[in-house]
DNA sequence: CAGTGAGCGAGCTTCCGCTTGACTT
């Protein structure tokens, strides 16, 4: 008897399945032992010695596995092909040594990356040793995680009443929350006008832009008030136009690569409405099954976007059956990753059968949406690409001093668009998406109204849930299993709301992530992680040693913490308020200095701690006595108002 | 209705990443 290890009890059983009668499979159920949440759980001064603790669930599950282990010939541990695959393999073997459950049990590590019958078959041929190396590149991980995160919250529990934590990936999400929310701020609205003409040549009317005046191209910002949009109109109406040229391109779309986490996440809130945890409830249900017949879908904690090549194989034979072998392209589109940090130790998120139509099973609500979605997005990835013909239309005057531009595009095929068409965050509604009417170049155009519209330029748009991940994921910050949590967290902290669906930061985040830029400002930069994943593939490729990593991280992070340990309170005020700027003193678009009191006039205003939290206020206390909360601790909310109100703004 | 106030204090909070049930509301 063999007994197999791999992570979660669905993929368990279906292993069980592929190899049968001579094996036990048995899920660990994520890392067994972890560093328990108190201090001292890594020694720096102990070259970075740790403890673990298993907690009391593993602690079952462990003894379970022992149990089996005991008559067992071998031990197989198959969990996944990355870093933390490794670990827990590690932490396995560790505790079953230190239980003396292993004797004479051989010891093999295996990995495979799908999990259909041929991969884990073919895997099971081929053993290896556990690779220390990597499983040191998580030591590192990990301890350097513990100890940012548990050194870091102490000192702001010390220097900010009211702020709660910090670590690697929670205060970067904050900061890009916050960075947002000032750009926002500091964003000039511009006007600008566009001159719309409709337009026939011997044809039905259609719409044409304004795009050349007086002989030259017209920027946007070339027509920036109602006097010059209304000049530029005229001068179209009184034109005598020509059709100048026509000219028809054809182009491609492809399909989009089948669905990460990531992008199952993002396209979930874009067509479902789904939060990233409803999404993942949803997708977890799918993963383990609803009847006999296994999973719905393969594991959907992924960066990956390959598929099985059996997987492959059915997605075409059902696009040639559903759609027509027209439908399905000659060569199987194969898909790389682009996301930095992917780990792609999973498959692309899929339906376990491509030929089980979504009209074919029955779920609740939720699972039956995306399963839906799911099984869209993955027969659209082996499609043939839409073939479109785009077609511009130029329309000059005679006298070549005015120019019209009208676009349109036709699809010829529409390919994977038959089941699936991308959605868009923010983007603006394609223009381009009208059929023009067929016209002949040199007939003369007859004009039949003009337009002139008033538009202005827009801030870039606060982060939804989706977006936040995307830039999450493109800065290789957090993981699959991750990505709704870090969501979760800036708002338990209450350093950012929800509003519309959107991130706000709060005070308090905006706080927070002025402290962390002024005085632990490379732990917090956008690459930070980027710069430790690469000192990470060092140590599992053998080239640096991880404790060495963690001593270089400690020695500066150790010296920052140190410094500012040294400082009173006050004296962190001082120095934060000099560089606090918009964060906490925004323009008030009134025109008067954000640091002036709003109340007296003359006062100078500044961050100040007490223990009801961080709260603004002004020099000329107490003749003066303007305050606006800041940062109020857990539960100290001097009333419902919560400090927000603009106290003096009429006297 | 006004709007907490700054060198003292007891004791509390916290990270990231991997995985699901077993508690009660």
């Amino acid at each position: 008897m063999n007994v197999v290890i791999v992570e979660s009890p669905a993929k368990a059983k279906t292993i069980n399945k592929y190899l049968g009668s001579g094996y036990t499979v048995l899920a660990s159920y994520g890392h067994v032992r972890d560093l328990p949440s108190k201090d001292g759980s890594v020694r720096p001064d102990e070259d970075f010695a740790m403890s673990w603790d298993v907690d009391a669930k593993a602690a079952k599950r462990l003894n379970e596995i022992a149990e089996a282990v005991k008559g067992a010939d071998k031990l197989i541990l198959a969990t996944d092909p990355d870093r933390e695959g490794e670990a827990i393999s590690w932490h396995v073997l560790e505790v079953l040594n230190r239980k003396k459950a292993l004797k004479g049990a051989d010891v093999e590590r295996v990995v495979f990356n799908a999990i259909t019958k041929t991969a884990v078959t073919d895997a099971m041929r081929h053993p290896r040793k556990l690779d220390m190396e990597l499983v040191e590149a998580y030591l590192a991980r990990r301890a350097l995680d513990y100890l940012v995160g548990f050194t870091l919250s102490p000192v702001l529990w010390r220097k900010l009443p009211g702020a709660r934590s910090a670590g690697r990936v929670q205060s970067v999400a904050l900061r890009l929350v916050v960075d947002r929310e000032l750009e926002i701020e500091s964003f000039k609205t511009q006007e600008y006008w566009t001159v719309e003409a409709e337009v026939s040549a011997g044809s039905d009317p259609f719409s044409a832009r304004l795009v050349k005046l007086d002989r030259k191209r017209l920027g946007k910002f070339d027509l920036p008030d109602e006097a010059s949009a209304k000049a530029a109109r005229k001068a179209v109406e009184a034109a005598t136009l020509r059709i100048a040229a026509v000219e028809k391109k054809p182009g491609r779309r492809s399909p989009p690569p089948p669905f990460t986490t990531s992008t199952l996440q993002q396209e979930a809130a874009r067509k479902l409405g789904f939060s990233a945890q409803r999404t993942m409830q949803a997708a977890q249900k799918l993963y383990e099954g609803v009847d006999e017949n296994g999973g719905l879908i393969t594991y959907m904690r992924t960066d990956g976007v390959q598929m099985a090549p059996e997987a492959i194989d059915e997605t075409r034979r059902v696009i040639g059956e559903r759609f027509g072998t027209n439908y399905v392209p000659e060569q199987a589109r194969i898909y790389k990753t682009k996301a930095k940090n992917a780990q792609e130790a999973h498959e692309a998120i899929r339906p376990t059968s491509l030929a089980r139509h979504p009209t074919m099973v029955r779920l609740d609500g939720d699972l039956q949406r995306l399963y839906e979605l799911i099984w869209r997005r993955t027969i659209a990835s082996q499609m043939e690409s839409a073939r479109i013909e785009r077609t511009t239309v130029d329309i000059d005057s005679l006298d070549g001093a005015l120019g019209l531009r009208a676009t349109g595009q036709v699809v010829l095929f529409d390919g994977y668009l038959a089941v699936y068409e991308e959605g868009r965050d923010d983007a603006a509604a394609d223009e381009d998406g009208a059929r023009l009417p067929a016209v002949a170049e040199n007939a003369s155009a007859r004009v039949h109204g003009v337009k002139a519209d008033q538009h202005f330029t827009e801030p870039p748009p606060r982060y939804s849930e989706a977006s936040l991940v995307k830039k999450l994921e493109e800065l290789g910050i957090g993981r699959p299993s991750t990505y709704a949590s870090i969501l979760t967290v800036l708002r338990e902290r209450e350093y950012v709301r929800m509003d519309k669906q959107r991130f706000i930061p709060e005070d308090k985040g905006r706080l927070v992530t002025a402290f962390l830029e002024q005085f632990f400002e490379r732990y917090v930069e956008y690459d930070f992680t980027a710069a430790l994943e690469e000192k990470l593939d060092k140590v599992s490729a053998g080239d640096l040693d991880w404790k060495e990593l963690l001593r270089e991280f400690w020695r500066d992070f150790h010296a920052a913490v140190e410094g500012i340990g040294d400082l009173r309170v006050t004296q962190v005020l001082d120095s934060l308020n000099e560089a606090l700027g918009p964060h906490i003193f925004p323009d008030r678009g009134d025109g008067t200095d954000p640091r002036t009191c709003p109340v007296c006039g003359t006062g100078q205003l500044s961050l100040k701690v007490s223990r009801f939290g961080a709260f603004v206020g002004c020099s000329n206390y107490p003749e003066c006595r303007y305050t606006r909360a800041v940062a109020a601790p857990e539960g100290g909310e001097a009333d419902a108002d919560g400090g927000d109100r603009e106290l003096g703004l009429d006297p």
